[in-house]
DNA sequence: CTTATGTCAGGTTTACTGAGATGG
DNA sequence: CCCATCTCAGTATACCTGACATAA
């Protein structure tokens, strides 16, 4: 004799923010899951792309690019110069810049990463056809195109 | 001369954990900035919700409805219980439980904060037509019922 | 003896703010 | 002078763990 087996009530169940904020959860999970079996976070397979997509940059134009805030891009950088994936030089043209550039090392694991965010992004998406599949990320793109964060500020 | 005016490489624009993170972060800020004018968080939305549509109920129960973790789930009520919006009170009849009880002050605040709720949705999704509103709900709730949190460990 | 419940005390992560030192 | 860049320190929140006392 179960009381009250009532998981989730039907009004919960529907609200969009809910759900995305349960998505985006369990997206995140998947994500950071199959990035820590190489050590790796999400934050640097961001900096990799925007390094590889649009070439050597300043520590403030890449948080522009990747939406990761100057203040913690700090320790993502760090680790990717330890890990040897990219070189920290002093801009000689500006001063108070320095200069990320990606290294040969950087570029091999960005491939290797890629493949992981692919596989997760596969994965996550599976209960849906691959036209719902499409369709979600257009309609995601819209919204989050129209609604950005306070980034722009920082 | 701007060096390199690069804001998000396409790469990164596509990537559907990407859009689910910036789209949730979004939706949170609206319906937390809707639900602060009123000195409301959106677990106390939850938790009326979930005694309105299945009634009193254990906080271990109004846990399993709701999502919140059961650690969390005092402050909520604790917070709930100062304002009589519900009312805690020990089960006789298994008296290692409280049976919290939504009260006729506590019914007129989830009227008022389902209206808040609803509102911050419509804002949410206005980029988008009320089709794909529809579409992308229904997507997100497939999403979410496959890839479900580990709650129901806690 | 095992399990469920309410509670507290934390740990970790993520997003974010502020300020200081250097330089344009 | 004002503004940008790098860095560090710190806040606030959300999610989650562990443990304890009580009781079924």
């Amino acid at each position: 004799m179960s009381p009250t087996p009532n998981p989730t009530p039907a009004r919960l169940r529907t609200i969009p923010s809910r759900l995305l904020a349960g998505a985006a959860l369990a997206a995140d999970r998947l994500v950071s899951e199959r990035l820590a079996a190489e050590g790796a976070h999400k934050w640097h397979f961001a900096v990799l792309v925007a390094l590889a997509e649009a070439g050597a940059a300043s520590q403030a134009e890449l948080s522009r690019r990747t939406g990761i805030y100057r203040s913690d891009m700090v320790a993502v950088l760090n680790e990717l110069a330890d890990a040897e994936c990219i070189r920290r030089e002093p801009d000689p043209a500006d001063r108070r810049r320095n200069v990320i550039t990606l290294t040969p090392t950087g570029r091999h694991r960005l491939e290797r990463l890629d493949t992981l965010i692919t596989d997760a992004q596969r994965e996550l998406l599976a209960p849906l056809t691959p036209d719902q599949q499409d369709e979600l990320t257009r309609l995601l793109a819209v919204l989050t195109e129209h609604h950005h964060p306070p980034h722009g500020a920082q």
